[in-house]
DNA sequence: TGATAATAAGTGTATATACACTTAATTAAA
DNA sequence: TTTAATTAAGTGTATATACACTTATTATCA
């Protein structure tokens, strides 16, 4: 079911050998479409805390790292900043960071709240579900390198 | 730079024996974070062609198996049926898809236009100057086997 | 020191994503 | 065959994503 597949032979276009070879190897492809289904289980077994994948990632790199400006946050989420910038707002909207001016005025401080932690203290269990559901499925073995590998790929793209 | 670093000392609390780890092994967090980076890579590469990275696979999707109906297309991109209603509204807008009522007059089959095609034209090269830049870096069969891998995550988590 | 360059962050806009709910059409059951 | 259940798709809403551009502040240099 997750490729495309052919229903006539004309095959042989676009001057590559074999269109549909692009919908199993295409990196990007894989990866986003990987992005789309992990993220669907781990969001449906995060829902009783309120919490979207992105933003409990976000939280537990606050916790974290905080106080921490915003282009630190978004190295680390290897997120745009202006991404970042939209996805704190709802979170400090919601209570669960605050934000500060920094010494250097340019900066923007951001922060966990104690509603934030006590966030946090509800989902990280709900997160540990979803995360044994994978390491059960794929193996300890399989997935540590699943991650090293993704980790030596998100290196690679971003030089 | 892709972890979360610690600060303090102040590392076990939420009840887990180490917070940091999170940041490290949470396998949606790092497909995410994989997604973004891989996806800018390729967009960037693609941009000459005005698509975008989803763009590019949609039409590559429809190409290999048009005319097909929004639900089959979802389910072979393992995205949900109502972001690829989005999706395809902005392709068709731009004259790169058609739709029309089946058959059954509850579904809709999309289909490449000619338009459609000699803009896969252009990126087909383009998608292989991204694709290329992540064999060399990962190796060949450093990616197959990733890719692989993602396979079997994804089958995993529609379950 | 005053002009200029560099840096950190925000805004406007467009696309991507999916849940809850609705509508239209077909199929199954009474 | 009329009704009920099922199925395919669309809509309202909220979040996620990032590029191009702008603003405010700091650092550099002539």
């Amino acid at each position: 079911m997750h490729g495309f597949h052919m229903k006539s032979d004309d095959n042989n276009i676009l001057g590559i050998t074999n269109c549909r070879e692009i919908g199993r190897t295409c990196a990007c492809f894989k990866v986003r479409k990987a992005a789309r289904a992990i993220t669907k289980l781990y969001e449906e077994v995060l829902r009783p805390s309120g919490l979207r994948a992105t933003q409990f990632s976000l939280l537990m790199a606050t916790r974290v790292m905080g106080p921490v400006t915003v282009l630190k946050l978004a190295q680390v989420m290897v997120m745009d900043r202006t991404t970042l910038t939209r996805n704190l707002e709802i979170l400090e909207k919601r209570g669960l960071i605050t934000s500060k001016t920094g010494e250097d005025r340019r900066e923007r401080e951001v922060s966990l709240t104690t509603a934030g932690m006590e966030v946090l203290t509800t989902a990280v269990p709900l997160w540990e579900e979803a995360q044994n559901q994978v390491e059960k499925g794929l193996g300890e073995e399989r997935l540590h390198n699943l991650l090293g590998d993704l980790s030596e790929m998100i290196s690679l793209a971003r030089k």
